[in-house]
DNA sequence: CATAGTGATTCGGAAATCGAAGCAGGAGGT
DNA sequence: ACCTCCTGCTTCGATTTCCGAATCACTATG
C-alpha cells in the first residue's frame, strides 16, 4: 500500500518544502483524520468502537489512518484501546479554537442560507 | 458537478449530526482546502497564481475548492483575485496554534525517526 | 469444539483527485 | 479587424483514494 505518514522535515504530498506546518496540513487533510483525533480526545476507544463513533467509517481506511497517526506518534494502542499521546492531545488542543470559530460560522451562515440548499 | 459545500447545521459527509464543528472538519478535511486558506492568508492571489503557490495543484480541484470556500463565505473574488473574507481570516487565525504545534512535533519526530521510514 | 470478542486485511466497485488540453472573455499592440 | 497574452474556468481520460461487506488471525470463555 502506498500510504506514507507525513513527517515534519520530509517533503509530503503537496509540499516540497517539508515545512512542519505543511506536513501537518497534509496529515490532517486526509479523510477522517481530524475526526479520529477529535473522537479519541473525548475518550479512548478500541478499533471497532472508534469505527462506530466515526459514523461507521470503513475499516480499511480506519486501519490506514490509525497506522499513519501511530507512526506520527499521535496515537498509541494499549489494553484500553487507542488513546492520544501527549503530542496528540496537544494537537487537538491547538485545534480547539476551531470549535469556537465554527460556532460563529454557524451564526453567520445560518440566516444567510435559510433560502435552501442550492 | 456533485460537490456540495458543507454548511453548519446541515448533515455533511461523515456526520449526521450537523454540528458546526463537524461541518468545519468536513470542509477542512478535503485535499488542498487548508493549504488554499493558508496561502491566501499570506497574500491574495489570482486563480493561476494560487495554483502555482499550491505546488501546481490541479485546476479542476482548485476550481471546486474555490467554489466550496466561496459558498462557505470564506473567500471572495475581486479585481485583485481571491482573498479571504473576515470569516476566512478568523478561521486561519484559529488554525494558527497549529503552526506552533507543528514545530514541537518536528522536534519530537526528527530525532526519533532518524532510523528510517517505516 | 463452538461462540464471541478483538484488531486488522482483502478486494471489487464507487468516488475523489490529477493533469494536460482547451474554452470564453478582456486588454494591448499593429 | 487581427494577433498575442493574460485571465478565470471547464472537460475528460487516467490515476489514486475511499468505501464496505466479508473475512482472517488471535484470544478468551464455556
Amino acid at each position: 500500500m502506498g500510504a506514507s505518514t507525513p513527517r515534519p522535515g520530509v517533503p509530503v504530498r503537496g509540499s516540497e518544502s517539508g515545512r512542519p506546518v505543511m506536513a501537518a496540513l497534509d496529515l490532517l487533510g486526509r479523510r477522517w483524520t481530524m475526526r479520529i483525533l477529535w473522537e479519541l480526545s473525548q475518550a479512548p476507544a478500541g478499533f471497532r468502537e472508534l469505527q462506530r463513533r466515526c459514523e461507521r467509517m470503513s475499516s480499511s481506511v480506519l486501519s490506514t489512518r490509525v497506522e499513519e497517526l501511530t507512526g506520527a506518534r499521535l496515537l498509541t494502542l494499549d489494553g484500553d484501546g487507542y488513546r492520544l499521546t501527549q503530542l496528540g492531545r496537544d494537537l487537538v488542543e491547538s485545534l480547539s479554537p476551531l470549535a469556537a470559530w465554527s460556532q460563529r460560522w454557524a451564526e453567520e451562515m445560518g440566516p444567510a442560507t435559510a433560502g435552501g440548499p442550492e
